[in-house]
DNA sequence: CAGTGAGCGAGCTTCCGCTTGACTT
């Protein structure tokens, strides 16, 4: 019997080694995605595996610096952890297929992606078939295409990668124990958020250093018939209208008052109004940022959401594109699908004649298409059931720019009319749609002003209705914010559309920024860890390095250049900088404490505002003699006599919320963030609430209920200059 | 709903870039 069961035991396992040589027939397609990895099943279909990596499986260790400099620069890669597990899968399936496609992304970071896998595959197994391939959008013809056009690994990509991979861990990781040595532990250094957090630090300076003037402007009113305008001095004498002050203003007034108002010149000029391009990641977050208010962060959440697919009548669907990208590059198919749709909806005529064509960025790696709708048919009204309100919102916004990209150019007419008074020269602008194109599909929230002069020709005698002065003050630069800070790291090549939204999130996370109104403003130890910075290491903390970077990347990839030898040139000189700045520098640990008008209750020094691990909190100066602590107060409670502080804590969950520092005697706790002002009927804290038509400060004592507008940033302005 | 700092000297902090869940760090 013993021998019968092994027999059958054998020949079940017979079969079963039948059953996966049948799925050794089967091709493993590795990709980044696994959204992506989804949708490319469906286009390749049986005879194919598709997984994905979810980004680098293989990169230095975090503990460590792990780079041998004495060893031309060998550096020592690992398993990233928690990832084992899902390289091992890879392992299995790769064991069970007759050939592996990589098709991680087409970029530098992805080939290096590829290159890592097909090392780990190989060390299991050498008799795996394993090839490259890439494609740069997901449609079926390109993605069969690729598989029939296999590669090997580009090594000198590679290279290029794993130099800059190896530059940005030497310059973190060097800076960053410099700077805990100097300022304070847990603080941190890199080419990329260091460069951020000094042009946020000059601005601020700039802003310090700005003293506002006053300056007058003049203007006109006409009347032609039914139609009235207004035109501006822009010259006066023949010299540009720059009016200092307000008796400067009278005189010119009082010189052109009485005179004739002729109309010395009318120009028309026809001007063609293009759409702009389709969303790339940084163009998104922007304008989710200046039209909707949205931190990158919160885009790029969102965003994500719909890509990885929402719940909607014909089934689960994934709304948009890929959303980090820096390719503003458009799929043939779904051009041709927009011009079908724009016919449908509109007609002929808004189908531009040839397609718009939009450039992207020097130095794009165009591994994805633009961020757009998977299906300009599913337009954001049909979509709104399904979305939440900030979904629809970030829907609708990328929608539409992907189809007025597509639709043809507007047709201007602009007019310019000059009226001379003795030596004034008033300037009136008029503007015209002559054919609205790409304008239609606008919400007449964005539409283009219609601002029609009346006919006029040279010679013209006009009587102003009014003269008038108005006074006007020079306005600081402003600060940075999410749209501000994005624009200028892409436009200077800093960063990827990976990194927008985190480099922020570190900046703030390191408490060297703060959000004020949406605006980006340095704190005390920002300011002092960027002068450390820009002391000792003003050629590295600078836009010029990252393009010089990215030229010799480029140098590499094309092997024209050794990696060995980027880093070697640049790391020595380097290394004997950061020493220098070691023996140099001072000692500035302690000084980012602020003094604060709160008594230690324990031994009645003043106690000081310092920074912790969890954040500010209130410290006896007597430390370690006295080892009063507390939270900050925020404001005074707003429950009747109980006399306690306001202050943030947290929940299990990490939540922020805010509450009576006489817990659990006083329970009172909201979770909105108290505003800075306290309230002036009875001293309780407030919090700052928008509403239509103002923002207004609450009271939270549900017996005083006070409430009081905010006044525009009047305080902002006035220390700055006036004294 | 705690503690947080300095230094003692364990063991750790930190970079950029690629990608999602797991999850009480």
């Amino acid at each position: 019997m013993l021998w019968y069961s092994t027999r059958v035991k054998y020949f079940r396992k017979c079969t079963n080694m039948r059953d996966k040589k049948k799925e050794n027939s089967k091709a493993l397609v590795i990709v980044e995605s696994p959204t992506k990895a989804k949708t490319i099943n469906k286009y390749l279909g049986k005879g194919y595996k598709v997984k994905s990596s979810m980004g680098h499986l293989i990169d230095l260790p975090k503990s460590r610096m792990a780079v041998d400099v004495d060893n031309r620069f060998k550096p020592d890669y690992i398993t990233i952890r928690g990832r084992g597990k899902l390289l091992s899968e890879l392992k299995t399936e790769a064991r069970k297929s007759k050939y592996v496609f990589l098709a991680a992304d087409s970029d530098r970071e992805g080939e290096a992606i590829s290159y890592h896998i097909k090392n780990a595959l190989e060390k299991k197994d050498s008799s795996v078939n394993i090839k490259r391939i890439v494609f740069n959008e997901i449609t079926k013809n390109a993605i069969q295409e690729a598989i029939r056009n296999p590669r090997d690994i580009d090594l000198t990509l590679v290279n290029a990668q794993k130099a800059r991979r190896i530059l940005d861990r030497l310059v973190g990781y060097n800076l960053s124990p410099l700077l805990w040595e100097k300022i304070k532990k847990g603080l941190s250094a890199g080419r990329v958020q260091s460069v951020a957090l000094k042009i946020i630090c000059e601005r601020e300076e700039e802003i310090e250093r700005f003293v506002p003037r006053e300056y007058w402007t003049i203007e006109a009113e006409f009347k032609k018939g039914k139609k009235v305008f207004t035109a501006k001095l822009v010259k006066f004498n023949d010299k540009k209208a720059w009016i200092g002050s307000e008796k400067e203003a009278d005189r010119i007034l009082g010189s052109v008052e009485k005179e004739d108002f002729i109309v010395t010149q009318a120009d028309e000029k026809k001007r063609k109004r293009m759409p702009s391009a389709p969303f790339t990641t940084s163009k998104l977050q922007q304008a989710a940022s200046s039209k909707l208010g949205f931190p990158s962060k919160k885009t790029m959440m969102i965003a994500q959401q719909l890509y990885e697919g929402i719940n909607i009548a014909e089934g689960p669907v994934g709304l948009i594109t890929y959303m980090r990208t820096d390719s503003v590059r458009v799929s043939d198919a779904v051009r041709e699908e927009a011009d079908k749709f724009i016919r449908e909806n509109y007609s002929d005529k808004y189908i531009p004649k040839k397609p718009n064509q939009f450039k992207n960025k020097k130095g794009s790696q165009d591994a994805h298409e633009a961020v757009r709708p998977t299906s300009v048919y599913r337009t954001p009204e049909a979509m709104k059931p399904s979305l939440s309100r900030d979904q629809f919102k970030l829907y609708r916004l990328i929608w539409e720019q992907f189809l007025t990209s597509q639709m043809a150019e507007a047709q201007m007419m602009n007019k310019t009319v000059d009226i001379t008074a003795d030596g004034g020269l008033f300037r009136a602008y008029g503007q015209n749609v002559m054919f609205d194109g790409f304008l239609k599909a606008l919400r007449s929230k964005d539409k283009v002003e219609q601002k029609l002069l009346p006919d006029l020709s040279v010679g013209d005698r006009l009587v102003p209705e009014k003269l008038e002065k108005e006074v006007h003050c020079t306005e600081p630069p402003p600060r940075f914010s999410d749209a501000s800070i994005v624009k200028f790291l892409e436009e200077s090549g800093i960063g990827r559309p990976s990194t927008y939204a985190p480099i922020i999130t570190t900046l703030i996370r390191r408490y060297y920024i703060e959000r004020d109104n949406k605006q980006f403003v340095p704190t005390f130890l920002g300011k002092l860890t960027n002068k450390l910075l820009t002391q000792h290491f003003s050629d590295l903390i600078d836009v010029e390095f990252t393009s010089s970077m990215e030229a010799k990347l480029d140098k590499i990839a094309e092997g024209k250049l050794n990696w060995e030898e980027l880093l070697n040139d640049f790391y020595f000189p380097f290394i004997k900088t950061v020493e220098t700045a070691r023996e140099k520098l001072e000692s500035y640990k302690g000084i980012t404490d602020e003094e604060t008008d709160y008594d230690c209750e324990k031994c009645g020094r003043k106690m000081v505002k310092r920074l912790g691990k969890y954040g500010y909190f209130l410290a006896c100066p007597g430390f370690p003699d006295c080892r009063n602590a507390k939270s900050l107060p925020l404001g005074k409670c707003p429950r009747a006599l109980c006399g306690g502080d306001v202050v943030e804590r947290k929940t299990k969950r990490k939540r922020k919320f805010y509450g009576c520092s006489n817990y659990p005697e006083c329970e009172f706790m909201t979770w909105n963030k108290p505003s800075d002002k306290e309230c002036p009927k009875c001293g309780s804290i407030t919090i700052e609430k928008s509403v239509e038509g103002g923002k207004y400060i609450v009271c939270l004592n549900e017996e005083c209920g006070h409430k009081t507008p905010v006044e525009k940033d009047i305080e902002k302005n006035e220390p700055v200059g006036v004294q």
